[in-house]
DNA sequence: TCCAATGTTCGAGTACCATCGAACCAACGA
DNA sequence: TCGTTGGTTCGATGGTACTCGAACATTGGA
């Protein structure tokens, strides 16, 4: 596998949240654009990834998107020139029940 | 206030959970060693500092410790030459129902 | 008074993380 | 075919976090 480079069209790495560390799951939401992201995804719904608007160039964003997908916490759709990013909620409640509710319920800054 | 140094009897800091960023506290919790920590505070009653023994160095562990009580996770209290420290169960379970059990929930590791 | 025990702080090393601009890729339309 | 759009990757930078040994502070006992 001497030069993959570019993911184009390589299938997205999206683990099991099972095989996802706890600690690597709370280190995924204990970042702030993060947290935006995912109060955001918590309302349902598939969202582009340019939906995300939060004061950091696109490099960062598809980069905490990254984290975010590879701890387990989204899932990713390509369609287009697009990706839709939703929030894995059921199986973030089934193996985390109140995990992402707490977390929510927090205020947005403080 | 030039040179106080030592902190040996000063007032600890134990913020207010709800004046901690949940994103603090979210990374307190996740780290493994501190993870470790909070496991064993979860079974109730205090421990003197030196309980905890999990392959760190004391300096190492009075940090994590640091940690865990300026994200207002736990309060420590001051006894002759040792400190005890217990888990705030019931602030945080009040603050964020249902994070602490999660997190608890999750398989020591993976 | 001296010493051992319990923790904390300091300084330094190392590693990791968030951030950005620039370069790039793939898909779509004109 | 060419440019635009949406997004990723690369490389670098600055900051932060974990770790340790050494030095220190405090308490309490011999």
């Amino acid at each position: 596998m001497s030069n993959m480079g570019y993911a184009g069209h390589m299938e997205l790495h999206e683990p099991e949240l099972r095989d996802v560390p706890i600690t690597a799951v709370l280190a995924a939401l204990a970042d702030d654009v993060r947290l935006q992201i995912v109060r955001a995804l918590a309302q349902g719904g598939e969202y582009a990834c340019g939906t995300f608007e939060f004061g950091v160039s696109k490099a960062t964003r598809s980069h905490h998107l990254k984290v975010l997908r590879e701890a387990g916490l989204t899932r990713t759709r390509v369609a287009g020139t697009s990706r839709y990013v939703r929030l894995r909620r059921e199986e973030l409640e089934r193996l985390y029940p109140g995990l992402l509710d707490a977390v929510l319920a927090a205020p947005a800054h403080a």
